[in-house]
DNA sequence: TTGTATGCGTTATCAG
DNA sequence: CTGATAACGCATACAA
């Protein structure tokens, strides 16, 4: 037993080979006394479908395939979480496909299609040019969600959901330059680069521009997004600048930057202010709260199920969705921030930004 | 074209299917030329085998099944990495599935052995005891990791490679007692579960134990293993109880631990000292760090491999390997920890631990 | 309502 | 080194 197929299955009910079929499919005409019988014999030899034949032979799946690079990056977390309820609410599966950091996830999601009969891609995450060539060999909607794509194929031929990085890293800038900062160290990748660094510094810039402040190479530190790297950008920021604040474009590197800047005996914000962006929730539990630009992430992954899904149910067309994300104050930046006795101090949050208290899970089996 | 198949290929370049089916799968004995002619042609119509198909004919895949029990559990970011290092240099590939929380992850990779032909299996976080029926399903060699399995099949059946959970608690209780400290709350999950929570919690009470303290509900606080639930659990515990230590049985939880106390204007580690559990690198990256309970993670899963593919090409037999923790001690419980200008704080972390520098990745994408 | 026969795209077997 | 052909396990059209 385990290795019975169909026809074992048939033969051992007394019945063909399609009526176990059906039974299998839930088909609805099937004599119900003929269905328990099935039913019981797979169940007494444990039988499972080969999912390669199925897949095979099917047509259509009512499967949405989700391809995320990068899958351990908490970002995503929340986004799956929603993305696999709606889908599931409205009666679809979600498979799910992690695509390293060097991976082409063009092609895999092209495998998985095929595959999986995919009925439409999600990505999240990834890179932001494709070519028309490439993106053709995707015969099923698509959607790229939490990035902005550019390529020379038609806008109408794929769905966006994203924010506006420029604009998002301007108003962060803005916010910090209106309360009064002026050397406002950066921590982000590479300029040169073509990617969410290069627009959110273009969005920096902007904001130093209008108070006449140009670009100083010695305060924007190039470092990869890991603690570590804010951490250490932000060491050689301390040693070597006269910053009086930190703009880290992903939290992850405002956390190690804020350990640099405590453990240089600094204090936060009174010496330096620090402000990230993303608006994960472990923002929320360091001391003080980082100040950050949060993404509405959850509302994103619903808008990238809606979407897809209006398409292949042929309830509407591509589009392109940019939303606003919303800088949530704390005291990295000087927000005097509610304390212990006030009562919880994340109900405001949850309010705003829906249920997501699960959110930074941690070792639940190790 | 996209839909090609092996035959139109076959036909298109003027062989047979057999040896496009033979370049495809880099069998030796094909001529150079006619594999060139061949690859060609895929490549001019982008060809692209139906993986459902060949699953459904091969009988071995070099491919190693990974099921993560909550994919975006940071603490297992670093051991996939491993393990897909591992595997591709002896030459195997990998194939990564999440299960849910409530997923059954046995039934889940028992459909994957079939589907992708795996040839052996590893399995990081879940539940802690599986009946040897439920076990029996699995026709392939597989390991757990991270956790103690026991369940009534013979242990010869399966590998585990985990820590002593309740030995490692103890030390890590031991070591907050021999520091003066006799009233020490603890955040985990509830008692009466059979888990991981259940094991740390008797390391726990043994090492009360020796010193003569009994268990004290009241400093126990049940939470779930997030930073929020570590948040409000530490919060009752200071409004409530007069503990002058807390041991997070998660290094997440001691994150949110952390927040709690120092929001509610106490010091550490002069008013509460804190001791978590897992060896996430955030708390390395937390002010002060968070002395915690490493886990040789990397190390365990370099052996789940070398213990499955060693199995697999009969080298070995099924083993459980036990390996011990150490105590990472950082400011948290009183340590000095080194200041900005001693150079890179993390540099003895790193040579004890093994290349880890990527841990903790950020939004790469988003 | 049920059974039979065919083919999905590939690999394995065997014969050349 | 190469080609023809029979499975792999299932879903589906069609026949009953």
């Amino acid at each position: 037993m385990g290795s019975m197929n169909i026809r074992d299955i048939a033969r051992l009910s007394g019945v063909g080979v399609s009526t176990v079929s059906r039974v299998l499919n839930n088909h609805p005409d099937v004599n119900a006394k003929t269905k328990q019988k099935v039913l019981r014999v797979m169940n007494e030899h444990n039988y499972m479908p080969n999912n390669s034949a199925r897949n095979l032979k099917r047509i259509k799946s009512r499967t949405i395939g989700v391809v995320v690079k990068g899958i351990t990056n908490p970002f995503f977390s929340p986004m799956l979480r929603v993305i696999e309820g709606e889908l599931a609410r409205r009666g679809y599966a979600m498979f799910l496909t992690q695509a390293d950091d060097f991976a082409d996830e063009i092609h895999i999601a092209a495998e998985l299609q095929m595959e999986r009969r995919l009925e439409g891609i999600i990505f999240l995450g990834g890179i932001f040019q494709y070519s028309k060539e490439r993106l053709s060999i995707l015969k099923v909607p698509f959607v790229f969600a939490t990035i902005q794509v550019s390529s020379d194929m038609e806008g109408e031929c794929y769905s966006t959901i994203s924010i506006d990085d420029t604009l998002e890293a301007y108003r962060a800038t803005r916010y910090l330059l209106e309360r009064g900062h002026r050397r406002i160290g950066i921590l982000a990748g590479a300029f040169e680069e073509k990617s969410i660094n290069r627009l959110r510094l273009e969005g920096y810039l902007k904001a130093l521009g209008e108070y006449g402040i140009g670009y100083d190479e010695h305060i924007h530190k190039n470092c990869n997004f890991t603690y570590k790297g804010g951490y250490e950008a932000a060491r050689s920021l301390l040693r070597e600048t006269d910053v009086t604040a930190i703009f880290a474009i992903s939290d992850v590197m405002a956390v190690g930057a804020m350990r640099a800047v405590l453990e240089a005996g600094k204090r936060i914000p009174e010496d330096i202010a620090i402000m990230g962006f993303d608006g994960l929730d472990l923002t929320e539990f360091t001391y003080p709260g980082i100040t950050t630009v949060c993404q509405p992430s959850e509302q994103m992954a619903l808008e990238a199920v809606t979407t897809v899904l209006d398409i292949i149910e042929q309830k509407g067309n591509h589009r392109h969705s940019v939303y606003p994300c919303k800088i949530i104050e704390r005291g990295s930046t000087g927000w005097t921030e509610e304390k212990i006795d006030n009562g919880y101090k994340g109900e405001d949050l949850d309010r705003e930004m829906g249920e997501h208290h699960d959110q930074g899970k941690g070792a639940v089996a190790p």
